[in-house]
DNA sequence: ATCTAGCACTCATGAACGAAGAGTGCCAGA
DNA sequence: TCTGGCACTCTTCGTTCATGAGTGCTAGAT
């Protein structure tokens, strides 16, 4: 972006996207005009077209089709001329109501949120659950099911409860369990997991702690229990893309819904997410999976009381309405970080 | 079916239905005789097939195009046509080692066999999650997490954890909980949820009850904490549909996927083929839920040390190589029932 | 200098047409 | 009872052509 933009260029090139996002063609110059009160001949605009052709904000399809914003184009759009919508005061509600709507588990209330989001904007929304090891541990219990089968079950303090089986080689009795819940528990109040994973190491190597049989068993268990198993994402709401026009194609459509199935990759989009500050967009190719080229991803991060949880967002085509889901997004993680530090406040 | 088919006509159905599984497309009489190795003419096939078509079995698209089954023609085929291949040994050993795999918990088993089995037919795999009431109480534990929240963990027989939050008016102590939770755990050993849910509003009105306070709390926990909220279907390998050629019309793709984000209709479907016995076919018209038509369902029950506890399948277009799709339905049913059987009875 | 009107040109889109080909039904003869 | 043959039906596909949206360029107006 050397040289600034004309106030002309701008215009017309915020008119040009801003008709493009509605009905999904090409604009020429002359239905641009027609459609938005320019006080400019179709010619004009056609020389002010060409121009922001050539520094790569439109292109053509082809030579007789009007223009289409490129990636580079949105991306000017959305951080110099968009205007963001103020939120209808009906969708707040609305968001709230779903998330209020019943004592959730954290797990569930996030599911909600996605879900209400995804049906707002009519996108595909995702949301990715914390990762484990920067959440604050807050309590763990032991469940005997068997002779060497123990059900370990967790929960963050901002409410995230995990179950994960255990299988050991020697039996150990309810009452041992017990006092091994109860040592863990005093241990590592407050501690995020990370650190209470390394703290337990330490104490592991401790002098008292190798002749005591008991304390290495709840070292053990607790490093596998609280061991991450890799995140997890929610994706809701996959039918909307159907509807888009530029996912006509299927093999293209199919590449994207085996993204969605594998996950991983959306994980690592909404975790480089929570770097930044505030609501992030992605256009197209900036997002570096070639799977899912030509979609763009608004993302924001939610956060409980000790900082940022994790990242929930939407994915539609380049071609989106960003000044009504930019808003959505963001309220969303804001009502869904309130909702987290409410629930664990009441300690 | 009045008359029992002729020989002939029976060979002949099962062929163009084979070819038409194999291509795709409406099977003409010319085709036929080339294509299989018949010792007749393409008149006296398209006798039959005039024949066939009077019966309800076939059906042209329009006028020169071929034949094509019917709901009706693939149900004979199943019924009486069908040589049902045998399973393939890798296959087998695949599904084994994915079950295998890890110390699961039955969500994650269940949610693996799916993924294993969707990849293998690669048509889009469910499985439900056994309805609460019908499985058998194993043990419930409740941790205190602040003044007015509880959680309540509790286990199934097969394997099955839930965590539900419950929220309380009067507080009770970390001592509290326990002693009610030793209480619950001896009196519902071994019942069914549903038994238990019953047995504990019996136990509510008698009288040594209704003066112990305890009790009573330990009987409004349980009750909430045994609630069934409704069960659930895990969906896997959705993006299979996008590749069949039946479902390039996007408009009949989009109620598909939406039926699958609902989950209701599928766990009804599921649910319902919990009734008869071994593998449960349904085709086209037969599944009696318009958004899904044109779609055949495969299903198996899959069962715990105290029968049936829920089914698992797979859906995809009536076009579906039931001969070797229906084995590997059927194994994979079996082989989680077998994992299910084998962690409860480490007990 | 800047904008506009006009013009020639390009190219996708869609309708119309026709040939090709696949398939059918039916009849007459083996 | 089966088969070969024949007339007929329809879809499919390629071609052609007209239409119209859109462009770039240039000459003239402001």
């Amino acid at each position: 972006m050397a040289e600034p933009l004309s106030d002309r260029c701008r215009t017309i090139l915020e008119a040009i996207i801003e008709e493009h996002i509605a009905t999904a063609q090409p604009v020429g110059s002359k239905a641009l005009v027609g459609r938005c009160g320019l006080n400019l001949s179709s010619a004009s605009v056609r020389n002010v077209m060409a121009e922001l052709e050539e520094l790569g904000l439109l292109q053509s399809p082809h030579t007789s089709a009007g223009r289409v914003p490129t990636d580079k184009g949105y991306r000017y759009y959305v951080e110099r001329l968009l205007r963001v919508d103020r939120l209808n005061r009906k969708t707040e509600e609305q968001i709230e109501a779903q998330c209020r709507h019943r004592s959730l588990q954290m797990a569930e209330l996030l599911r909600q949120a996605n879900r209400t989001l995804s049906s707002l904007v009519n996108y595909t929304g995702l949301v990715m659950l914390p990762r484990l090891q920067s959440t604050v541990f807050r309590h763990i219990e032991f469940v005997r099911l068997g002779p060497h089968q123990i059900l370990a079950v967790f929960i963050t303090q901002s409410g995230l409860v995990q179950n994960k089986l255990i299988q050991i080689e020697e039996d150990l009795s309810a009452r041992d369990l017990e006092q091994i819940s109860n040592y863990l528990n005093q241990t590592m109040a407050g501690m995020s997991i990370q650190a209470a994973r390394t703290n337990i190491l330490v104490e592991m190597a401790k002098e008292k702690a190798l002749y005591d049989q008991l304390l290495q068993r709840a070292f053990q268990l607790s490093q596998t229990a609280l061991n991450d198993d890799g995140g997890d994402v929610f994706i809701e709401g996959t039918s909307h893309l159907l509807e888009q026009p530029e996912f006509l194609d299927m093999p293209r459509m199919k590449r994207l819904f085996q993204t969605f199935e594998q996950k991983h990759t959306l994980l690592n989009l909404l975790d480089q997410g929570l770097q930044g500050q505030g609501v992030r967009v992605l256009i197209g190719s900036e997002i570096e999976h070639q799977e899912i080229a030509g979609c763009s991803l608004i993302t924001a991060a939610y956060s409980g009381r000790n900082g940022k949880l994790g990242a929930l967002g939407i994915i539609g085509p380049n071609r989106m309405p960003y000044a009504s889901v930019i808003p959505m997004v963001e309220f969303t993680a804001s009502m869904v970080s309130r909702m987290l530090n409410r629930t664990s406040a009441e300690e």
